[in-house]
DNA sequence: ACTGAAGTGTGATGTGCGTCACACTTTTTT
DNA sequence: AAAAAAGTGTGACGCACATCACACTTCAGT
């Protein structure tokens, strides 16, 4: 939970009571490799504050290929967010790639801890202000970019997981195919 | 300015001294077709909110050709957000389609209502909360989603914008040639 | 009202990347 | 330790969509 606190306070201090309040409503999880955190389908009860491991949030269309909407690392967030905040059914999977633990916590939760302290609910605007910064940033780059630009940026954002996980899940995140990616950096030698 | 408070009661209610207030942080501003809000490499002092009007946000790439990263039109949002909120040069312009007017407000003046007014740090928060599920929406079209569908999508999310603004705005905006685009619904009828 | 600019449709042509296929390597599971 | 599953590179092939080009129409500015 230590790893929550520091987080918080990389935004905003918090005394050692207004904390316990915090971790109220948080519950530990670990989680196994290959084990899904969310269902496509399911009812979307939580959002996760991530402790330790990888995991990706991901969908299907009707043909099977997948898509990453976001991965989740150490300090990371993650849920299927518009169905969360709406509370609609999952569009999305959640799945371990590297178990770890989490922390998980409700909408319910997240809004009490809003209203009740005005510290939480600026620690979570600025929380989405950055998530928003960051996918306007990836929405220009699927706009505009060649998949080597892609592939490079991702590469100076997120050095720790082109070591941790598979290209494969990389190019679906950038939303290129297995191969092409792979003839790129081939070519990049 | 009653357009800017309603806007903010669909979310959270405010007394009038507490309307007043927030009103004192922002400033009226009349614009004209093809008059630009911001210009690459300005420095972001302001977002806007949209009174009247129709405006695209965009940005072009070393060969010209021009990206669109939001419209804006009544009641909503704009600005070069990342570069606002971190206080960089702006890296898109903002270009009026449609006359119309505008409130502009400093980022010094959203903090410093988020900080001495919980309601507006609410307020505030909702609002990065649907953008953020909006983008994700878009995000996840961008990235597996034919042409044809994309269109459809934004049809059905924005009929309003399809009378009002060129098709060619629509395919900077969906990530595809104008011709395409032309072809898709030419098929379509 | 006139003139130039902007918007739109549609043909012809080219190409970047997806798809399919298969071999080889590495990791995971039992 | 063996077997199965997952990851990766690379060739062959095709096509969806970009690009270029041009004609016609509608809109905007003086």
């Amino acid at each position: 939970m230590d790893r929550l606190r520091s987080h918080i306070e990389q935004i905003t201090s918090l005394s050692n009571d207004e904390f316990e309040y915090v971790k109220s409503f948080f519950v530990l999880k670990k989680v196994r490799k290959h084990q899904y955190l969310l269902h496509e389908g399911d009812e979307v009860r939580h959002e996760f504050f991530v402790l330790s491991g990888v995991y990706k949030v991901f969908y299907t269309d009707e043909l099977g290929r997948e898509f990453i909407v976001q991965f989740a690392q150490e300090n990371w967030w993650m849920s299927d967010y518009p169905a969360f905040f709406t509370q609609q059914k999952a569009t999305t999977y959640i799945e371990c790639i590297e178990q770890g633990e989490v922390l998980s916590s409700t909408l319910q939760g997240r809004e009490q801890l809003a209203a009740d302290m005005h510290k939480m609910e600026h620690f979570f605007r600025q929380k989405l202000t950055n998530g928003y910064m960051a996918q306007q940033q990836r929405i220009k780059l699927l706009l505009s970019s060649t998949p080597q630009e892609r592939y490079e940026e991702f590469a100076r954002l997120y050095p720790s997981l082109i070591q941790r996980i598979p290209k494969k899940l990389i190019a679906e995140y950038l939303g290129v195919s297995r191969e092409t990616l792979s003839r790129l950096y081939a070519g990049n030698k």
